[in-house]
DNA sequence: GTGCGATGTATCGGTCCGATACATCGCGGC
DNA sequence: GCCGCGATGTATCGGACCGATACATCGCAC
């Protein structure tokens, strides 16, 4: 899961550690919290063993001038190779189990923008069938197995089955808009999210693509 | 966490690690999958060293008959001690930050019935604050970052603090609710949740209970 | 009578986290 | 002028938890 979200973003631009870190935390804040260093080192270390990714030179700011000043043994900026980028697209097409827990259906959902349609179809529906089996458990629990039970206890369940159903219903919408026509935006209805209204083009530079 | 898990379900009465694993799935199920037995049969090792738990003696049908028959090496039913009875009140009382995390909160919270009142207010809280604290983090994201973002990125955020917000609401409730007043369970507005109305008597042999 | 799904205990390798350590840089306050 | 402090940055270690796997028993349907 870590591969994917950081060959993903490697894809877009090349980092180090601390960027990565931070650009995960912003693209997948919705779905955990940021990650750890503990896991981030050894796997970028993990995926240049493998070829995926190589250290590119930290571009000195006027090419001179800075090296070996005070030794500065500083930031190291990793970019994604060829290879790293075959391996995306293995990863992000293919489906295991694993891609439809929480964590994993949130990494490949937020990289989407990359993957093909029918592979985005597939997975949004893998990940409905599984809300749908989890909602089912807390209703058979919430129906037979009620009395067992304190009012916390169904108190935490309602409130599950609450959430699973609104994410049916979310994923409803998404699969909709995915089969036929675009735009991967769900219709609000009457949430308070600030959303702007104005859409300006986006400044150039800041949009970055890379083979159509 | 799962230390907690564990002595809590004990407290309500003896098991096996198999029954454990499946209680812990209905009383946990809006919060994470079954818990894995690589997890379950080491900590329960750990708990019985550290003395919170013992092996309870599996009574044979009628005192005679079944036990060499075959050899039979097969349930291994566990209890809690008084130690652990201390293990889990203390437990459930501190709160350090992973108790406010998704997992953590969940856990407290399927417990709250064996919790006094002031930790659950304390918990709730601090549970409130964080996901105050993620959503507005998601604020900032979906309103100066957007036009860094693509599509699919920002509805994955926007479906996240629709999430948020609902949390929020719910906990106000909750708080409310346990400030002024009793019962856990918060007004159901609209929801379609299959709740039984009668309440008939718990089926006798059912309902443990264990010390009043 | 046999196969098969539920029950049941157990281990192993791997992923990821949280705490910790350490070094540099820029900036505001004294 | 300098001192501390928060942000930036790389790195390791122990521990928690998972997923796959193995293996044995039981009851029941075919």
């Amino acid at each position: 899961m870590l591969d994917l979200a950081i060959l993903g973003l490697l894809q877009e631009s090349p980092m180090h550690g601390y960027e990565l870190r931070k650009e995960l935390a912003a693209k997948l804040g919705a779905i955990r919290a940021a990650i750890s260093y503990g896991s981030l080192y050894p796997t970028l270390r993990r995926l240049q063993a493998a070829g995926w990714i190589t250290e590119a030179a930290e571009t000195p700011v006027t090419a001179e001038e800075v090296p070996a000043l005070t030794s500065r043994r500083g930031r190291v900026v990793y970019k994604i190779t060829a290879e790293g980028k075959e391996r995306f697209a293995q990863l992000i097409a293919q489906a295991g189990p694993e891609t439809y827990d929480d964590t994993g259906f949130g990494v490949h959902f937020a990289f989407f923008a990359r993957t093909d349609q029918a592979t985005r179809l597939r997975i949004l529906e893998g990940r409905r069938r599984k809300i749908e089996e989890r909602r089912e458990g807390l209703r058979d629990v919430l129906g037979r197995a009620a009395e067992r039970l304190d009012a916390y206890t169904l108190e935490l369940q309602r409130h599950g089955l609450d959430a699973c159903e609104r994410e049916v219903r979310w994923l409803e919408e998404l699969i909709a808009n995915e089969r036929s026509g675009r735009a991967p935006t769900v219709p609000r209805t009457g949430t308070a999210g600030g959303r702007r209204e104005d859409n300006s083009p986006p400044p150039p530079g800041e949009t970055r693509k890379e083979r159509p």
